[in-house]
DNA sequence: AACATTGGATAAATCATACTTTTGATCCCC
DNA sequence: GGGGATCAAAAGTATGATTTATCCAATGTT
């Protein structure tokens, strides 16, 4: 699956350093000297201050001098870096993470079906019914995996076909949320068919170059998905 | 300004890297070597690997063993980083930029004011109330520069009573928008009435505790936005 | 001639170390 | 007790040495 894992030490650090911090084994206010890091992971000066260097810029510590390493608080976090998403949906707070995330997914996602109702290309409309056929060929024979896969590229060209890139960048969380959902049988074992058929509309209305029909059915899956979620 | 530019060498070259690569000068697929770095910017390999580093981090570039640092192509950055907001903010590509992030704020901000009906304390309820009363007064006096003041506060006191980690981290992008388009002049000399008054509908929605309403009123905010921009 | 193997060159990755600069803390004098 | 000089700690910067991955080409094999 999506193992980003670049070789190297500097990213094996990171990672590590990043899973400390969001478990709040390093909780904010605390300060790490890099000597002590370099002694924790057995690796040199240059590693560390890289490592260092990222999560900064995440927002997750501020380095200052003849201080030291600080952990900041969450409120500072970019909580749309991909690594902290990821290292936060391998954490405790998974469920409440899926939870804001679906929430999200809530608010942008019937615009996007707007957007695409007047931006998406013939070919773009074309994968959507693609992953519509096979979303249903799957849910009926009960392949969640395939099924998933099948919904993750309807959303993902969905996005794409927004025509917004801030709206495309999404793509990632969205394919979270729906992997998390399964993976963690937040889902009935057979889909419901009633999804597949809004999953239809939308294709249909985006096709048709119809906004309003586009993003009311949007509106639907993403309000049953959240429905979904409250009543586990 | 907003201007986080962190004293030190490194966030000064990491800086000028990111609007080179985001104004085109560098584009994706052209491969700089450290080497050639450390002579146009006059500092050592240690400031030129970290600056990379944390652009790696944000997906612009690549580094790859005996080949050198590829810059990525766009589909690769991630888009929700500050800094890339603010560096696109800086280019020409600014008023592209703000039209997409427009479009996010109003799939965003409708939820979060629903969230908030049931989520935001007395105190943020007041805090609502307050932005909404200084919106008042600065837009009958004409007082653009506070007016955006407190329609800022609204909008972030709103984010922040979602009670949603997620969407709270997009009151940058939100006040960005909402300054971009007070300083770029998208904006009538006199904010609309009506304007204020729905403001003031959401408030009241919030404190009353009605997620429906909320989420109507301030939806009649970012769409009324959303045109004027468009018939700009 | 097409393909696999090997070897060398190259540039990043890592390590080690020395030096610089900032800044919190202490001490001293008034 | 307050204010400024001083000290020292820790990050910041610089640089040389070494390691490692990998592209490229030359060579050899089928």
């Amino acid at each position: 699956m999506g193992d980003d894992n670049r070789p190297g030490l500097h990213g094996s650090v990171l990672d590590q350093l990043g899973t400390l911090v969001v478990s709040g084994e390093y909780a904010p206010g605390q300060v790490l000297r890099i000597e002590q890091l370099e002694a924790r992971f057995g690796v040199s000066r240059t590693v560390v201050r890289e490592a260092i260097r990222v999560l900064e810029s995440m927002g997750m510590v501020s380095s200052r001098r003849r201080v030291g390493v600080t952990v900041s608080v969450r409120a500072a976090w970019n909580l749309f870096d991909p690594r902290i998403i990821r290292w936060r949906l391998d954490s405790g707070e998974r469920e409440s993470l899926l939870r804001s995330l679906g929430e999200l997914r809530r608010g942008v996602e019937p615009v996007a079906a707007a957007l695409a109702a007047t931006h998406a290309t013939p070919e773009q409309c074309g994968e959507l019914t693609g992953a519509v056929m096979r979303m249903a060929v799957h849910g009926k024979s009960g392949d969640l995996e395939a099924y998933l896969a099948a919904d993750i590229d309807f959303h993902r060209t969905l996005l794409e076909a927004s025509g917004n890139e801030m709206l495309g960048a999404l793509t990632t969380v969205v394919a979270e949320v729906l992997a998390g959902r399964t993976h963690h049988h937040l889902m009935p074992v057979l889909p419901e068919p009633v999804a597949i058929r809004w999953h239809a509309e939308v294709a249909q209305a985006v096709q048709a170059g119809d906004p309003v029909e586009a993003e009311r059915a949007m509106r639907d899956i993403v309000e049953e998905a959240t429905r979904a979620m409250v009543g586990d």
